[in-house]
DNA sequence: CCTTATTAGGTTGTGCGCAATACAAATGAC
DNA sequence: GTCATTTGTATTGCGCACAACCTAATAAGG
């Protein structure tokens, strides 16, 4: 081998003219990573995620159970189809995850009476107290994300449109 | 009890005005879930990975897995450390994951023989193949995305300021 | 050298997230 | 009323995602 190998480089057999015509082909399909929007959706949502973890755990919450506090601070009782109507979650994801915010004494699960299919959501009072503690963290998350709030106010319309968008096309 | 029981409402205990004053206390702290930047961002990352589901299951890919694809078509070879860097993943993700690709002849892990610490991933012969296939991926997920293409770069570069100020807050 | 610190991956345990499936209660058709 | 269909949850299995921890290889200091 005749050029130097910085590293790692047992078998290079591309030449540069290689990688610049199999970048360009990439380009051409849309499969470069930096042309995916998907993608840092999906790295953003990750990292806001994580971000909450330090807010939350003081709460005893994670942070699907802290979006089904929201909806019942918002609601009081809900059943469990509702509260997957209104996250975007399945009855699949709900159900251990309302067990386990049971068995931590947040919520109430119990049979609806007039129709037995149903089951209901509300808060212990436990529950409810935590909403004190929670009052704290929207401004803590706002800090971390700063910006002015009318760009994350149009970054919030522009997620929820690509919903409506993305919810249309998967039905 | 002399009004009426929509459903099943045994202990109301909540006056209209209760409610009113209720909505205007989790407002006021962020509490509501429509003020919530992060749950459209959460809510659309999982749809999104979703719809990307039957275009990928032809490919024998999940989401991730399809991310590191994208990476090692741009890159021919790269460590652990260096994926896991690109898509903001840690090793707890990333091993188990490229087990699984390396199970499916997808990918290949082999020591580095310079510094024995790192793992040097990548494509077999059949992961360079699929790229072919692949190539219509991008495509059909930007209709079930529709909109004009402005907006969507306005919204990837938006997701990628998002990105950079919640890992530094993070950091 | 030898010791210490750092770096790169791997392992384990918990909690989602969803497809596929199962099942029981309610609804409708006859 | 009987049966088929629909509706609302629950269960199972698989694959992430990350915290916490572990190990081995390398780099740095003396």
């Amino acid at each position: 081998m005749s050029h130097p190998a910085p590293s790692d480089t047992p078998a290079p057999s591309a030449t540069p003219a290689d990688r610049a015509a199999n970048l360009q082909t990439l380009a051409q399909h849309g499969l470069l990573l930096d042309q995916q929007i998907c993608f840092p959706l999906y790295a953003a949502s990750n990292l806001v995620i994580k971000a909450y973890g330090p807010l939350l755990k003081p709460l005893g919450l994670t942070y699907p159970q802290y979006l089904v506090m929201l909806a019942l601070w918002q609601h009081q009782k809900m059943n469990v189809g509702e509260l997957g109507k209104q996250l975007h979650l399945d009855s699949g994801t709900l159900t251990p995850l309302l067990k386990r915010m049971e068995a931590n004494g947040l919520v109430l699960r119990q049979r609806c009476a007039t129709d037995e299919r149903r089951v209901n959501v509300s808060l212990t009072d436990a529950g409810k107290e935590l909403q004190q503690a929670a009052a704290a963290v929207p401004q803590a998350m706002a800090c971390r994300m700063a910006g002015d709030s009318h760009w994350l106010r149009q970054l919030q319309t522009d997620l929820n449109l690509l919903i409506e968008r993305v919810e249309q096309s998967n039905a």
